[in-house]
DNA sequence: CGAATTTATTTGATCGATCAAATATTTTTT
DNA sequence: AAAAAATATTTGATCGATCAAATAAATTCG
């Protein structure tokens, strides 16, 4: 095949200028009827291709967005980012965008990573995942006016509402509120809990939302409510333990929620007695075994994530007022149920 | 911040011109010592980045490669294609090479959009997955001479050795031979196998590694080979009644092998003998249930892929003999092996 | 030592598209 | 119907880097 077609060779074809021919793709609106499908079918006649680095070169955009992928996770939930990856990919193709992946090693190393791909013009802008209280990366992104939103809110005191951050998290506490309500409609009154150490910000969202749905019931004492609950670190193993100290406890149990697949396919390890089993994420582990799970609506997120991104796109463009949008959104997980398609049992 | 310096202003800075400061970053070779240091420090200096688009609109490369991302397979070994692509970016990235994604809806749009990625200079070549038999991606990249790499071999009667098709697969019958004579020297006579319909070729290939074991030690007749296998579609319901299916028809079962993790945590649930399974994939969940399972490394299919794929780059543009790479290459995966953490059992 | 080579460095042109400003055309107004 | 306003279209410059060819400097050679 000879080389791509240019600007310059449609606008020859068609007669026109070669803006001319870059109007009818970017604003058509201002090129008359007759002109413009005069240049349309030269393109599709010569089937012209823009060249994106030449535009991006010009323009200063890339329609590009960078998002790191983190150096793989082996565990049963680490496919939820993936799952948003996916999700994230689709929208992003719906909207004329790309995703660009990196890789860092370290905090500091992605704050390079971060520096480099805007300062090349290769993204116009981020996703952050797995934020932290005190997340630097964010702060060097709003220092130097980059583009970007995060899955997952801010955890720091006042940063959730800062008009800078714009973000989208999953509503863990309205989860597991959903989970412990849809126990309660079938029966359960003794509701436990297996979440993790009170430091996880993201922990201690979900265990919120079972806290208060027992709360708000109200055939449970507080006492009771400590017996229902066991921290631990999340894993298979750690769930059956925490199953089997739970038990210890609570004496008598009509469901269990757990903070995340792992616990729960850990608990239903250590469940004889087949009680109910919670988790949360839907993995696909989840959908295996057949165990119920909050799912955190990965394309929700994506959606949500491209819709900030791309208004802070436009914002930095025509400098249009930042109140226009919503700075941030939080996305209701949806309680998926199963009936048990196998109860896995501790060895004899 | 004022806006990026350019090759222009590192130039006056250093005292040369905009080329040495260009041959500094792309042919160190051959500037002299003493007028290197000066141009790198000032780089330093200034903080200068390459502009990746004006890079690309010029030598016509973009050090970034294209790959397709599904449209989440919601099942458990979806999640090797995730890996796979961890592992690719972390390879490229050591390279210098990015990872664009992209979607399609089907073959036809998937050929769209290679073909715009190609002509935008988006990328320099593409990594294809799940490629099948008569795959019309594959042709259509060679007939246009654009530079790709599949995971998976091509499974037409002579594409294997083509020469313009550059793949890597992971050799699942060593897989499947190497579990098979791991449950040989455990002792086990009778192993028998779940596949997947002979219209598979990858299952064709995991149970030929399978067959192959067994008959080279000697110890079963080739009726009791064909007793010992069970055919299905992959999924953990269709692993759990195969397994039944099998354990009526084989009498005693001294092992099971599995063409999927999916097929193994179903076979496990209908395995009240406690008869050793094994999955293959690796997959989270065989890691969490305690599933000895066939490891592809996609470490390894990545690193492969890459080299093949910058080995296409070069060639491109020295015009280099073709002879010179292997034009494939094949992955033996290894057998992780794994006590059973805990073992599913049917309900009652 | 001066000519012939080899090695370093610089200059002008170019990649393909879009911007900004100038010119041409059409429409509206008086 | 001429002047003013609005709309279309074209032209020249530019984004930032690299290529190709020209020049300058250092090295080798006779």
């Amino acid at each position: 095949m000879a080389s791509m077609p240019t600007v310059t060779d449609v606008a020859l074809a068609a007669g026109v200028s070669r803006q001319t021919v870059s109007n009818v793709m970017n604003s058509p609106g201002i090129v008359r009827a007759g002109t413009r499908e005069r240049v349309e079918s030269a393109i599709a006649e010569l089937g012209y291709r823009p060249h994106a680095s030449a535009r991006r070169l010009r323009t200063r955009r890339s329609s590009t967005i960078g998002i790191r992928l983190d150096p793989m996770i082996d565990g049963i939930s680490g496919s939820v980012l993936d799952r948003f990856l996916h999700a994230l990919t689709e929208q992003a193709d719906k909207q004329g965008l790309r995703v660009l992946l990196f890789t860092a090693t370290g905090p500091e190393d992605e704050i390079t990573q971060l520096q480099r791909l805007n300062d090349g013009a290769d993204v116009d802008g981020f996703v952050l995942t797995s934020t932290f209280a005190g997340d630097p990366r964010t702060q060097w992104l709003i220092d130097n006016g980059i583009a970007f939103v995060t899955f997952g809110r801010p955890w720091g005191e006042n940063d959730v509402n800062d008009p800078q951050h714009l973000w989208v998290d999953v509503d863990g506490a309205a989860g597991l509120h959903e989970a412990t309500r849809a126990a309660q409609d079938a029966g359960a009154r003794r509701i436990g809990y297996i979440g993790w150490p009170r430091s996880s910000d993201t922990g201690e969202d979900r265990r919120r939302g079972w806290r208060e749905a027992m709360r708000e019931r109200g055939d449970v004492t507080e006492a009771d409510l400590a017996a229902l609950e066991v921290v631990t670190v999340d894993g298979v193993a750690e769930g059956t333990a925490a199953m089997k100290q739970l038990q210890r406890a609570a004496g008598r149990l009509d469901a269990v929620l757990c903070a995340s697949d792992s616990l729960a396919l850990g608990a239903m390890i250590a469940n004889p007695g087949r009680v109910p089993v919670t988790g949360y994420d839907n993995t696909p582990v989840a959908a295996a075994i057949g165990l119920s799970s909050v799912d955190q609506s990965v394309h929700e997120v994506a959606e949500g994530v491209l819709e900030l991104l791309t208004g802070e796109f436009a914002g930095h463009v025509n400098g249009a007022p930042e109140s226009v949008t919503p700075r941030h959104r939080m996305v209701t997980p949806r309680l998926v149920t199963r009936a048990f398609a196998a109860i896995p049992m501790e060895g004899d």
